[in-house]
DNA sequence: ACCTGAACACCGTTCAAGT
DNA sequence: ACCTGAACACCGTTCAAGT
């Protein structure tokens, strides 16, 4: 066979393939054999742009959190900056449920992800939270975003939907459980994130007022 | 070879060797082979007691779950219902935190499962709490609790520690980083626990006033 | 540099057969 | 009822070989 004069593969090619798998046949559905048959490939051909399976993952992993908008942090109001950046983490686990677990893990390219690590403790302590607050609200708010992202996660798992959808045929019913839960979910998150922050409140000025 | 009068394996039998396999080389490690061979037996034998691995797992899970108390919703103070029930949600999957991810997915029994929900949901109406607050609050401390403990697992997988173990070689120092880490864990734990239960009671006046 | 064929060392699970 | 040996259909990864 003759050489192509272009590569058939890419990072970003892999990537965009491999998720597409995990979101629609979770981790497990993801394997290196099926993902180098969607590429045209034979499996030993993606360790010439990934070291590992492992590798690849995070990479998208990366990719994913991204989308994470920590810039509130720059501005006055700490409440402020921690509510961006919750609800725009929460979102990017959110629209790829599957890869929860991954991103829980920890994203590979550790700059980036400290750097957002920093802008988050930085804002907390330029606002008069001491460090060790800082610290403890910048980890307990990725409880919050993680725990309800794993909660999203570990719907796909629930055989309850098969029950509902012999007990009611119509397909519209089960999707309307589906997004029903979902939106008990968002509101959840919500209430938690206000009720969170008001007791913060309170405490910071209890702080303050020592 | 003759056969032995009393069975070589139980249910319970596997399951203690399952964990103890999970908490040493995560979930990963687990095999049933391996198993099998560590039962002294052959991996199809597993299968005249559990039908999948996935089924013992899940029956480890509720296991575990086993210990989670919601004791407290029965008195008249709903924020400590909720304050034993997370601490001892948390307790359950900080004792085995390779399990996280299994228990996340929700444990098999769903009678003693629904029991618990039941419990929580009735303790929060009880003390005057809308239903539809009752879940929200029931599934966010849930988030809280999950978030906590997949930070707890995630830890297991970072190499940060083969950085730290290098800079560091004394082997204590290393455990010490670990011990803070959980120590932190722990911290930010209960303080999002308060402010959360603060803010909610602040919530719980407003909608009282109205 | 990138891709392939063949191979290694694993998996979970099934099934006929033995006691 | 409980266990085994052999087999099926998979895995992730390595490696020599090709272009």
């Amino acid at each position: 066979m003759p050489r192509p004069s272009t590569p058939l593969l890419s990072r970003a090619r892999i990537r965009e393939r491999a998720l597409a798998m995990v979101d629609a046949e979770g981790l497990t559905g993801l394997s290196m054999r099926k993902l180098a048959g969607e590429l045209g490939v034979q499996a030993p051909s993606l360790y010439s742009h990934y070291r590992t399976k492992d590798e690849l993952l995070h990479d998208i992993a990366d990719e994913l959190m991204s989308t994470v908008d920590v810039s509130d942090f720059a501005g006055t109001d700490w409440a402020a900056g921690v509510r961006t950046w919750a609800r725009s983490y929460r979102a990017a686990l959110a629209a790829h449920p599957n890869m929860v677990p991954v991103l829980a893990t920890g994203p590979a390219r550790r700059e980036t992800s400290l750097a957002r690590a920093d802008a988050v403790h930085g804002g907390l302590v330029r606002a008069g939270w001491p460090p060790r607050y800082a610290t403890m609200i910048g980890a307990s708010t990725k409880y919050l975003v993680l725990g309800a992202a794993m909660s999203s996660f570990s719907r796909g798992f629930e055989d309850d939907v098969q029950v509902y959808v012999d007990r009611y045929p119509h397909l519209d019913q089960a999707h309307r459980l589906r997004d029903h839960a979902d939106e008990i979910d968002a509101d959840s998150f919500e209430m938690a994130l206000d009720a969170f922050l008001d007791g913060l409140s309170a405490m910071r000025t209890r702080l303050a007022d020592r």
